[in-house]
RNA sequence: CGGGGCAUAGCGCAGCCUGGUAGCGCGUCUGCUUUGGGAGCAGAAGGUCACAGGUUCGAAUCCUGUUGCCCCGACCA
């Protein structure tokens, strides 16, 4: 490409509204330009890349034996209305009427239509197992769009789904997606993790995420320093302490507390740690009657855990200030265990501590030295709260808290849908089995972003190379006064062509230090430099993206390869 | 959905409090000079000041409403 001709459109000074690093470097590189909240255009230069991770992906898809299919953006309502999801997705999705008045969505996803697609064509165990993709717009209506293409609210998705005889083909083709998505991440270079995941609102049994390590990712990931055991931090599980509860201290005594309403109040209040209080959360049960749960002050409550307990309601409801009057004769700041008639829930770290600050049931007060058993009831113990860095991974060692970007999710889907909207198949013996299904997503706008998360530096965005916009660019000094400089560039570029090479030619007739910064903002990996120097010397000037220093290298195409291999995988 | 903020040239901003003919930097265009890390000089173009009402002799500026966008929160005992 001659980046004359290519309408480049880079700007020195960031946008007031980028946040975070991708989205500032994305603007100013020119790859994207916002229309609305949360829709952006992608530009000649941000097409290239995201055609290159597309092309990735569709090798690996294609592969691993997934069939490409493109399936409508805009989907019927009667469809999610058989799925049940047509309320359940609320307002995430996008929803329109034609000019009958019928009503549709634009498809956040298409579990729906895809397996609709499948009832119609599919019909014996002879045509499975089989794994449909494409790659889509999609739209969800996010509560908060941000962070430019991080979370945006049409973006640019690979989805597949699979349908199978049986459990045992499910689990099968489930790793075979697994390992395809760990062969694209790795083609692409970039640092990841695969943790185990909470599968949500698109239901199902079996699920994990992949995620691009970054400082600025929207997720927690709980790794174990074995590395035995990932999970999001949403799905980490924790182990009940060990050992015997230590015997009551002191007796149970109210102290007054006015004016403290939060933990970190409480621990001024009395010249406490957090570990030595406890927190009480009122949420909704499934009849009329609020559940209390109660975490140790410094712990944070899960509330996917916390719904999935019998008897809690789904999704979960926190208590209104009325309700909770009614039933503790106290509000919010000051609540606990003592005296109580409802059903109690403490997070199983609860169970081995002794003497423990908690709410009193009266406003403004509080009671320490509270003990189980002797100052309330043993209450149910269980897992409610969200692990954190330190504590114990179900192998033992201790878990390591990291930050990620969620890029990929493999599930197992099971039944639900293929049930729902009725997909039947026969089997050998004529008999209807409901297919089981996977469903393995991967976000083909989002990994563009955080690729650059994960690697720019000051001069702007440093691409592996298998997704950068150029392999190489050539930069010409003083073109237009130097015919030999001029020649020598339109021959190695047609050279460069002809071997392969994914090569821009800066033909804009700029000074030196704009053509620079401009390759290392849009982050090409490879340059050459042509100047007379290097002709009268018979050389030319390498530097690699993340080379501190450029070194002359032989004039020649030979001499390039040999330059951009040593310094290759960035 | 709750709270806060912003809207003036392509981009970043000042001007508003205290009403009086719309400015700065970057970018863009033309010419000359320059050419190894975001050049210099000279000239030029470009804005119904988000929209709609109102107050006023006069509104970017004051008042009301609307729209759009950004940030924070929605985990709380």
């Amino acid at each position: 490409m001659r980046l004359s001709r290519f309408a480049l459109a880079t700007t020195k000074q960031t946008p007031a509204d980028a946040e975070i690093i991708s989205h500032q470097l994305m603007l100013r590189a020119g790859m994207i330009r916002r229309l609305a909240a949360g829709l952006y255009t992608w530009s000649p230069l941000g097409m290239r890349v995201l055609r290159k991770v597309e092309n990735i992906i569709r090798e690996e898809m294609d592969a691993a034996g997934a069939l490409e299919v493109l399936m409508p953006a805009v989907q019927p309502a009667e469809l999610w209305r058989e799925s049940g999801r047509w309320e359940a997705m609320g307002d995430l999705m996008l929803k329109m009427d034609d000019r009958l008045g019928r009503e549709y969505c634009f498809g956040p996803t298409h579990e729906e239509v895809i397996t609709d697609f499948a009832k119609r064509d599919i019909a014996s165990y002879k045509q499975l197992p089989v794994n449909f993709y494409q790659i889509q717009t999609k739209f969800r209506d996010e509560i908060r769009p941000r962070f430019g293409l991080m979370r945006a609210r049409e973006f640019i998705m690979k989805d597949a789904y699979s349908f199978h005889m049986d459990q045992a083909d499910l689990d099968r083709e489930y790793h075979g997606m697994r390992a395809a998505y760990t062969r694209i991440l790795d083609r692409m270079g970039l640092d990841y993790r695969i943790v185990a995941a909470d599968s949500g609102a698109i239901g199902g049994a079996k699920s994990e995420e992949f995620h691009v390590l970054a400082h600025s990712g929207e997720d927690e990931l709980a790794v174990s320093e074995s590395g035995a055991y990932a999970a999001n931090i949403e799905a980490a599980v924790t182990r009940a302490p060990a050992g015997e509860r230590p015997a009551p201290g002191g007796e149970l005594r109210k102290v007054d507390t006015p004016g403290v309403a939060t933990i970190a109040d409480l621990c001024r209040a009395l010249d406490l740690p957090a570990e030595a209080t406890a927190k009480a959360i009122v949420v909704a049960g499934d009849d009329d009657r609020p559940v209390l749960l109660v975490l140790r002050g410094d712990h944070s409550l899960n509330d996917i855990k916390a719904e999935g307990i019998d008897g809690i309601a789904s999704p979960l409801r926190f208590a209104e200030e009325a309700v909770i009057r009614e039933h503790f004769g106290a509000g919010p700041g000051s609540l606990g265990p003592v005296h109580l008639s409802l059903r109690v829930i403490a997070d199983h770290a609860l169970e081995k501590t002794a003497d423990m600050a908690v709410g009193a049931n009266y406003d403004g007060a509080h009671f320490v030295n509270f003990n189980w058993g002797r100052d309330a009831p043993e209450p149910e113990f269980a897992d409610l709260r969200n692990a954190v860095a330190g504590d114990p991974a179900p192998d033992g060692s201790p878990l390591a808290v990291l930050r990620g970007i969620e890029v990929g999710h493999v599930f197992q889907l099971g039944d639900k849908y293929s049930r729902a909207l009725e997909l039947t198949v026969l089997d050998e013996n004529g008999a209807a089995v409901t297919p089981q299904m996977g469903c393995y997503g991967f976000g083909v706008s989002r990994i563009v972003a955080a690729a650059i998360e994960q690697c720019f530096d000051d001069a702007g965005i440093c691409w592996p190379t298998a997704i950068a916009p150029f392999e190489l660019v050539i930069v010409p000094i003083k073109a237009d006064k130097s015919e030999r400089v001029r020649d020598a560039c339109d021959t190695l570029y047609a050279e460069c062509r002809a071997a392969g090479i994914d090569v821009a030619l800066d033909d804009r007739g700029l000074r030196p230090g704009p053509m620079f910064a401009d390759a290392e903002l849009i982050g090409i990996p490879h340059r050459i430099v042509v100047s007379e120097r290097g002709l009268d010397a018979g050389t030319l000037e390498y530097k690699g993206r993340r080379d501190a220093e450029s070194r002359q290298i032989g004039h020649g195409l030979d001499a390039i390869r040999e330059a951009m291999g040593r310094t290759d995988g960035a």
